[in-house]
DNA sequence: ATCAAGGTGTTGCATAAGCGACAAAATCCA
DNA sequence: TGGATTTTGTCGCTTATGCAACACCTTGAT
């Protein structure tokens, strides 16, 4: 219900810090943006910034979710189990999360962003996986989770290539009667 | 030369407090302007206010006073004297910062404002008379300062009727030969 | 008149942020 | 290759900020 509440200025500094990381990468490549850029541009000292980041790469990965989060809109995925109309949703949000990403981002950065998407939805779908089965820890399901994970980013990397074809809701739906062929039930 | 570096923390936290309240005057009149909504604007606690300004007519003060300098460009008053070209350049800095402030300022606000220029004004002129003097401290000098900021910012509210006929400019210096008439020397 | 609600300043204590310094690693460049 | 420069993590100490609580004051409704 009310998780401890975090600290005003952790909000603010890490706040601080994405929104420099992403104005950053408007301007550079990924591997060109320094903690030491990081920080001057948040203007936040260089110590702080460890005080809530691993590293670069957590940033990133951090940066990626959140950002992936809110174009996913919780209230799509938290409630429901996988079905056709999830899948398809998060099909658009992703699209349109690397569309608005690649018109601020160099090049150089693709590769990173791509990977960190696809294990963001792995977690995502594996979450959905385990919302008809809470007891069972099966590996199954992570596996599947693994497979959905690259098929649906696949799938966006697919079509980018079409996207003055088709849209993404379009795409999506020609496939998912093949991918999910029995009833929503077990 | 070196100051003693005042601390990142507070350079940022005033900064975020003084755009909140320029920002809350653009939508409410100064009265109704409460230090709770600035700290909530802010995303600073309301007893951190209470570190930087001792009151929200402080912060009024400081505000204006910022704005003023920026507009002034520090450079055209801090290192000469007063003569007619320096009271052009103020009369047209504070024309100009009235009109952006009357855009984006509710009404009930202007008498405030008002009385804040113009004792920054009595401020500048008196530092600025009292470059050829520096040694003495004369009362002379304070009152001849009050009489030119009233005079000055009472210009600036009789241009404003004529604004649309005369440039800043053109009307400060149809005054000006009247009230140097003396050489610039002492 | 009375009460409730909200804003104001202030305080003591807890905690995030700044600073300087440091060694180690990475990068550059001659 | 080597040496210079920059970046990276990390550390203790200081300082600014958050928080809860408080008394006091205004405002407005009953």
């Amino acid at each position: 219900m009310n998780q401890p509440k975090t600290d005003p200025r952790i909000q603010r500094t890490r706040k601080l810090i994405m929104d420099s990381f992403m104005e950053l990468s408007g301007k550079k490549e990924f591997k060109d943006i320094t903690i030491t850029d990081i920080a001057a541009e948040a203007m936040i000292n260089r110590a702080t910034f460890y005080y809530h980041f691993e590293d670069i790469y957590d940033l990133l990965e951090k940066v990626l979710s959140e950002v992936l989060l809110v174009n996913l809109d919780c209230s799509n995925y938290q409630h429901k189990e996988l079905n056709e109309e999830v899948i398809t949703s998060i099909f658009v949000a992703i699209t349109n999360f690397q569309q608005s990403l690649s018109n601020r981002c160099h090049r150089g950065y693709e590769d990173t962003i791509a990977r960190n998407i696809r294990e963001q939805l792995e977690i995502i779908f594996y979450k959905m996986l385990l919302k008809p089965h809470p007891t069972e820890e099966d590996e199954g399901l992570k596996i599947t989770a693994v497979i959905l994970s690259w098929g649906i980013y696949g799938a966006s990397v697919e079509w980018k290539r079409k996207s003055n074809e088709i849209t993404p809701e379009e795409f999506i739906q020609l496939a998912l009667p093949h991918l999910l062929p029995r009833d929503n039930g077990v």
